[in-house]
DNA sequence: AAAAAAACATGATGAATGTCATGTTTTTTT
DNA sequence: AAAAAAACATGACATTCATCATGTTTTTTT
């Protein structure tokens, strides 16, 4: 049952300012706020589903978001998150071809804005602005696409495992804790590394023994974050 | 020694209509032709170095390139391959981040022109066509990569070098003995696949046995393209 | 609150695949 | 043409990691 809600305005938008709509013009806010559509979700929902067409892209009003594809197997694999601020579904928009991913939120109570694609290439065309960043966005994501597949294809799981920990910091940054701030199963861990579930399990528990992290259910606390970077043979 | 060669002009480049120069202006192609520059390259040569600056794009002229990253490890990943009619470095330019990736020509006689950051942001600006196939070229193949990552996560080498060869035949196609028309050495191979160099050797040797394809010191002939893709695993 | 289901945890085992060693062939350099 | 280097090939072995089995804890449903 879904719970009503105050429809978001994008001119009082509170992720506005720290995405891709940060610097567009009133004019545009009011013409976006009267286009859009804003659904909420609760936790475990598809916002949409891998294979579909997409008319428009999704920004994620509140809430988190995890796109990921299904394997020959049938096994999910977590491509990457959104979150507050973040569009997804812009890259089956602008290649004109099926979405490659599903999303589904992460969180009760996720509100996401659905922007149809005719003003998505209205903007595009007519703010030169909002277009450069969408390059950017789509350029930087090819850039860390590309790492991942270095160390998919180089890094035994140990080092992926604690690389991903500090990616995941990196994208929901951690509470005053030190707790990172997003609540994953061990199996979807499993599904970003790329291993088994009980390799998850098992490794978590050596990290905590190493003093790296601590646990409390599915909350991660990084107790050691050089010497998780190090765990992570990475150097940047 | 470089050899001199007639510098390539846009106005008769034999691989523009193919390109994302394909429909630009006269005026533009003018322009475009008198601020480029273009190199020769030999094999192995350098195009460009991961981690350096850009300040424009290159556009593969003629021959061919592999796109390549050093893992921790020291070890090269090869991300992605370009030919006759592509760009690369775009990626780079238009995150303005340090280049992700290496480039080196695969063949003699490479040739790849330079169009500078100034004449690539004005046609991105000028002329909503180019813009638009940029922005396709960058979401293609973002969902490219995230199937690269989905397989490396999750199938087994086996699967993963019959892949590489049907993706292999995709990009550079077949001669009519059915030989993919790019020689990798076995060492390439495991750096597209993620593997040692040795396991390709046998691989490569099994494959022969089960007639799938046949080998001629760097060229490999597709015999069963059919039972190569159920070998790959891949229905699409 | 009880029952059922899902998630977490740990040990035993085996298969996939990386590493090392060694030899042959091919290519490049002198 | 000879020598050197690089690439290719194959066997033996070791290691990582997935799978299976089983049990416990936590969460969800009834």
């Amino acid at each position: 049952m879904k719970k009503k809600f105050e429809i978001p305005q994008c001119e009082t938008c509170g992720s506005k300012h720290k995405s891709i709509f940060c610097d567009i013009s009133k004019s545009e806010v009011s013409e976006l706020s009267d286009s859009k559509g804003c659904n909420l979700y609760n936790k475990g929902q598809v916002v949409f589903h891998e294979g579909n067409r997409t008319n428009g892209i999704y920004c994620v009003n509140k809430g988190k978001i995890k796109l990921f594809q299904i394997g020959s197997e049938g096994k999910e694999q977590i491509i990457r998150f959104a979150k507050e601020g973040d569009i997804i579904g812009y890259r089956a928009l602008l290649s004109d071809e099926p979405l490659s991913a599903s999303a589904t939120s992460l969180e009760e109570d996720t509100a996401i804005c659905f922007i149809p694609k005719q003003q998505v290439l209205k903007m595009i065309t007519e703010n030169p602005n909002f277009n450069f960043k969408l390059l950017k966005i789509l350029s930087h994501e090819l850039g860390e696409t590309a790492k991942i597949i270095t160390d998919l294809a180089q890094k035994p799981v140990r080092e992926r495992l604690a690389e991903t920990l500090l990616i995941l910091k990196d994208t929901f940054e951690l509470d005053d804790e030190k707790n990172i701030q997003v609540k994953l199963s061990r199996e979807e861990l499993a599904n970003i590394v790329g291993t088994a579930t009980e390799s998850v399990i098992r490794l978590l528990s050596e990290f905590k023994k190493d003093k790296l992290i601590s646990l409390d259910g599915r909350t991660i606390k990084l107790l050691n974050i050089p010497a998780l970077t190090r765990t992570a043979n990475v150097f940047d």
